[in-house]
DNA sequence: TGCTTTTAAATTGTCAGACATTTAAATGTA
DNA sequence: TACATTTAAATGTCTGACAATTTAAAAGCA
């Protein structure tokens, strides 16, 4: 069923994977339980422990989950949305923090992804996603909001964005590229002005998509990746000479 | 530093959890080393084999690399590319495998997501990319080839033409988009028929990029978006309604 | 019989201590 | 100096045990 070659490489390491393949080709199959700890230790011919490690790096990756007491043990996980879209998020803003992305390169892959939304945003577009999309835009025109709130609320709003598309694998993709860009976004401290002129984008793309105008919307977000291209680079700017000041 | 208050439910879980918002919130930066596992028990108040479950998590997701021999340990992981495509990939798979997405579903999102690419290809496309392409091509046109050589040609050519968008967060991105869908694509057997109609869009596709003509290209992927769909859908029929055969 | 309570068993979670293995630095020697 | 040897630190693994939890079956009772 899942054997072992007599490698001398991390066995916990080992038998995650063959478990992990078990799990992927189909040979376990969802809700299936998993022999016990026990049982599988001694066919795999190691400690428990060692088992034990194996399985907490499948718990990590939401392959299995585990019950404890009587007829519990640990069962394949069927992979829901909301924890897929956490781990993409968490790979993302690894990813994004750990290698030097320049704000450029993630900005253009966020807006082109976007772009990619819009046009079955603009045909599936629901009074619900809409209303989301104005109360977004109506919190960001309040004047006592923090710099947090308003990042967060920018994110709400490209989420309503995405989700218009009414296409869960394609919010499941977007997640990532959205959610993971809000560290770098909040690096940039926004003014009144530049707010303004964001409503103003966030406004033409809501009232675009309710009157499916799928052309205008894309513009509206050709338009607002560009100025905050040229509102990242300031921000690089003003941070790279920092001279003359009093 | 890092604190577990008194839960009682998993420590091991709740120990990654602390030292994986560690690593995110930047306390632990790249390439340093965390605690030796002996300390890490004595700090958390719990035992090695603990200690070492919350570690073998945060290993699983590659935010942890580890190092045996004196002055080895645990060291704090730069996400690299490959890893984080592996792991892309795999969430995407899973996804799709065990969530009863239709193939409708993931095929929009598949080319809804390539077309958002080709504006960038078409701009930044390379010899490199190019001849990648135009090889593939080539190769799908063999006569011999396997249904499994060529959809893994098909997935060949689209990573290419993703590639070619000169965008890493953007290939990062639509890897698992892609490749996620090659079990969805080989569940479609191609009639010499369908190859021949499937190799005629990569020839427009890669000519049109080859001219930096963005809409052509565009246009190419939608008709064969349209093109897999009905195959998709012909098979689905098929399948659903095998009676009459001798 | 039918319901409630208790008991027992199975399983994961955790601990303690030990040994094996690996690796790099420190040490010794030609 | 250059090379071989020793040593110490750290992870990898094992054994055995106990605690906590949960369910199923057994026991008790009306």
């Amino acid at each position: 069923m899942k054997i072992d070659p007599d490698n001398k490489a991390d066995l916990s390491a080992q038998i995650a994977e063959a478990i992990r393949d078990a799990i992927v080709s189909g040979q376990l199959i969802v809700d299936e339980r998993l022999p016990s700890e026990a049982e599988l230790a001694d066919h795999f011919a190691v400690s428990r422990p060692t088992v034990r490690e194996a399985l907490k790096r499948l718990a990590a990756q939401s392959l299995i989950r585990t019950q404890r007491g009587a007829f519990g043990g640990a069962f394949v996980n069927r992979l829901s949305y909301p924890e897929a879209y956490g781990q993409q998020i968490t790979t993302s803003t690894l990813l994004l923090s750990m290698n030097a992305i320049s704000f450029d390169t993630a900005c253009e892959a966020r807006y082109a992804l976007e772009r990619a939304c819009t046009p079955l945003a603009a045909r599936r577009r629901t009074p619900d996603t809409l209303a989301t999309m104005r109360a977004e835009i109506h919190r960001q025109a309040q004047p006592g909001l923090t710099d947090e709130s308003f990042c967060a609320s920018d994110v709400a709003f490209h989420r309503a964005l995405v989700d218009s598309a009414g296409n869960p694998v394609l919010s499941y993709q977007l997640a990532g590229a959205v959610e993971a860009m809000q560290p770098l976004m909040n690096m940039i401290t926004f003014t009144a002005r530049s707010r303004e002129a964001i409503v103003g984008f966030h406004t033409r793309i809501a009232d675009a998509l309710s009157m499916q105008d799928a052309e205008t919307a894309q513009n509206a977000l050709t338009e607002l990746e560009a100025y905050t291209l040229t509102l990242g680079r300031d921000v690089m700017a003003a941070r790279s000479a920092p001279r003359a000041r009093p």
